[in-house]
DNA sequence: GCTTTTATGTGATCAAACGTACATACAAGC
DNA sequence: GCTTGTATGTACGTTTGATCACATAAAAGC
């Protein structure tokens, strides 16, 4: 995919639309809590899913609005926001291919108080409410599987609460790349140095200042519009145990590599 | 209750462990979430549930230990804490008698990331780990209202994680003094500038000029152990929107005042 | 090739918060 | 009344990051 589609500006394609489940598995299996869904929830569940453009900065849905889709990425980045009235926000947390975005629709209350924004272009699924919570109300594997993701994304959201609390701003980067990069194919994000300066409600100066000192010492390698990754055990280290404790958190709970 | 008990060193007290449900009900009501479930869940789903004593500084279970319990303060009231390996910590939410402690129980993973400590002493029911499991495998009224309390303990730590990010001591301090307060009678809250510090993970020093500040703007009033809050309404001004988000969260997800 | 836009680098100032150390003052025990 | 422990106040220097303004440099459009 050549990278200008990472600037598209319509929001989404529904080209997709009218294709058949089946048609989609292959594509649906790349998003990896779908895939650890067991065979049969996907074919009785999963009959409005979606295949969907996530175009960067397209915003899924805005604080206090009542959610009508959870979005399932693939290739896509989405970031959870926290944003008050005068502006101030923080990212709570990261959703890729590895989870769900708009996890809080099931749990009962329609609107959440949080924002999602795609960070980093691609595509994935989306899937009406309805449907996702009629599958959630199963209370079968899907369900359990769900809560797990839920009390995943609490772990993100707690270590990345004490990581603004008390780290510097080259650290927090670390755990912010590590994190985007497993989300990704390859080494390289396509994002401005502004974008996530923003994601993080950071100054852009301050940033620009530990992104320098990234590159420095010889981790990451970035011009316009880019970022690569040059090591990634160096940015392990250096985040303390922001990232570890994330990864492995996700890992023991959803033992992704694993279909139930 | 004499102030003393507040100190109260013995871990748990036992003596109300043999009394029957039938006699506990009046004290169960006084927890907002035990209140809300439907009677005939806490005749058959609490059987095993124990009145106990919850002094100051008691920590109720440690990061990466797997629960055995989880609490519904009464008028005590615990903190949930974030702990890294270097000993860095920040607070994620409070819960007291609107509450229940060990959320993660019921979420799939059996050990938690996080750690809790009574920050306020007082009494509350602890129910042992397999019964709340069970109860909340019903997936009936009683499931609702849990996954709807974790919604809003989520909106909690996200709120927190902003306010951390962004706002001075001084607006932090109000937030959580009001938070703390809403969990108990009166206008008082028995602490040390010290443990709130530490509960914060802010520094001694930072929080006394915090507490200064909000005393000579007439406040707050404190003494050795103890503050008084004197003007609710000027501290949820102070907080911005930091208290008053997490409090009309909390009253839209939960209506605690109606009985479901 | 030129201009326009957008991304990035830099410099100077300012306020908030940390760490450390020390001083004071209240409380409990004997 | 005295001592001891603990809670709170204060002072120093340092660091980090926020803010504003401006300089440079790479891409995009024509």
């Amino acid at each position: 995919m050549p990278a200008t589609t990472h600037f598209k500006k319509t929001p989404v394609n529904d080209n997709d639309r009218s294709r058949s489940i089946p048609s989609l598995l292959p594509k649906i299996k790349q998003n990896l809590l779908l895939a650890s869904s067991p065979d049969t929830a996907l074919k009785d569940g999963l009959l409005d899913i979606e295949f969907i453009q996530m175009p960067m900065g397209l915003e899924l849905y805005e604080s206090g609005e009542i959610e009508k889709y959870v979005y399932f990425p693939i290739s896509a980045i989405v970031s959870s926001l926290y944003v008050m009235e005068n502006g101030d926000s923080a990212e709570m947390a990261v959703v890729g291919n590895e989870g769900v975005a708009g996890i809080l629709l099931f749990m009962g209350g329609n609107s959440t108080a949080s924002c999602a924004l795609v960070q980093s272009a691609g595509s994935g699924f989306r899937l009406n409410a309805k449907a996702m919570q009629d599958q959630f109300a199963e209370f079968g594997p899907v369900t359990h599987l769900l809560l797990r993701y839920t009390q995943a994304l609490i772990s993100q959201m707690a270590q990345t609460a004490v990581c603004n609390r008390h780290h510097s701003l080259d650290k927090e980067l670390c755990r912010w790349l590590l994190l985007s990069l497993d989300r990704l194919q390859g080494n390289e994000l396509l994002t401005t140095q502004e974008l996530i300066a923003n994601m993080l409600d950071v100054g852009r100066k301050g940033f620009t200042e530990a992104a320098a000192e990234l590159q420095r010492a010889g981790l990451i390698s970035y011009t316009r519009g880019r970022i690569e990754v040059l090591n990634r055990k160096g940015l392990d280290k250096r985040s303390w145990e922001c990232y570890a404790a994330v990864k492995a958190e996700y890992d023991r709970l959803l033992a992704l590599n694993i279909v139930i």
